[in-house]
DNA sequence: AACAAAAATAAACAGTTTGTTCATTTCTTT
DNA sequence: AAAGAAATGAACAAACTGTTTATTTTTGTT
């Protein structure tokens, strides 16, 4: 099906069409992998004809790519900002503390079967500014080091924080979780703060 | 197709036409996503009637999660066996080392797109391993907070490793990356060697 | 070497899903 | 109220699915 018309979809029905698709593909994901998800089943759901999906989506696939992209886009400033103002344990409690007010979307997206890519997308939001960060206070550190450290640090409490979600939550507040994920991130970093630890020597 | 035979495939006919099936899905899961995978293709590919196929598996992947539940046993006993005898720098190096012989495979079953599930089950085989030796040398630590100790260390280091992985590998050799992710490693442990940090106070 | 058993094959089957097209209807903006 | 854009319903060939048959090939075992 053919869209001849504007792409900034000003038009009521596409912003309505759009929105029932997505509402209805996260209720069919909840349930099963994509991979069991066809276009036939988010029109049903959704009350569209399936034309209309053909004529926004190339295939499922391709519909939980642009989900992901503007979720992504989404939680990039405010998360931006956070990093400007506030320190570690502010941060990660910020982030505990939302999770844990969204803890259903939450383990949704960040469960078992998450793509990898993506948990890489939204750390990689943040990977650049947190390097700059600390390669201002340690600039004898060489930024290779610098990279590794992160992606260490980042996929280590990314680790934490989805057995977090889990588990059965009640028993660690954010706060506990925020403070015990903070202090095993500085001490990854402990001994590079004096020592001349080059990664290629 | 109904299978009427012993389960044990003592026959040279069934071990062939397993072999072939799974070495055609390895070589198509290299080039799309397995949800792209068809039942067809793998027997085009393997040349064989589709009706075999179904013979010994419900779909690609029924196949899949067998592929990989040999691959973990496969790797049970020498992990286990490795870190009951040697050093976690040991350990690593040998890790880093056996990847690098082997990039193009573990690309692919470690790659972006890689289930984290998978990730985890390797992990979990010598999880428990490693909490046993951490109690009995600090057992001032609660076992919960080892556990997420655990989680962060590890998770940490396959992050790395996937990084490594993906760019370009013939810069930091295995034994610089096994002393780095070491390093990392005993950092995070390093407050609560002494100190009281208890997860619920 | 011969035999019975098991495995693989080819061919066919109905049932889905997929993309795509078309004429028609409904809705939205101005 | 009219023009234009969007959604619909219906139809289509193509591909994949899972399963079943009858037939052929291969195997392990006497």
């Amino acid at each position: 099906m053919k869209r001849k018309g504007n792409i900034d979809s000003s038009d009521r029905r596409v912003r309505y069409t759009k929105m029932m698709i997505r509402q209805s593909f996260l209720s069919l994901i909840s349930e099963r992998p994509i991979s069991k998800i066809s276009v036939t089943d988010i029109c049903n759901q959704a009350d569209l004809n399936r034309g209309t999906f053909y004529a926004y989506y190339k295939d499922p696939n391709d519909l939980y790519q642009q989900i992901k992209e503007s979720l992504l886009e989404e939680i990039e400033t405010p998360i931006e900002s956070i990093i400007d103002t506030s320190s570690l344990y502010d941060l990660l409690l910020n982030v505990f503390t939302s999770i844990e007010q969204n803890k259903d979307l939450c383990t949704i997206v960040l469960s078992n079967n998450s793509d990898q890519e993506f948990i890489s997308q939204i750390l990689n939001l943040v990977r650049n500014k947190f390097i700059g960060l600390w390669h201002e206070r340690v600039p004898m550190i060489p930024l290779k080091t610098l990279n590794y450290l992160f992606t260490f640090t980042a996929n280590g409490s990314m680790g934490v924080l989805k057995e977090w979600l889990t588990n059965d939550v009640k028993d660690d507040t954010p706060e506990m979780m925020a403070a015990l994920v903070e202090q095993m991130s500085s001490n990854a970093f402990l001994s590079y703060l004096t020592g001349d630890h080059n990664l290629t020597k």
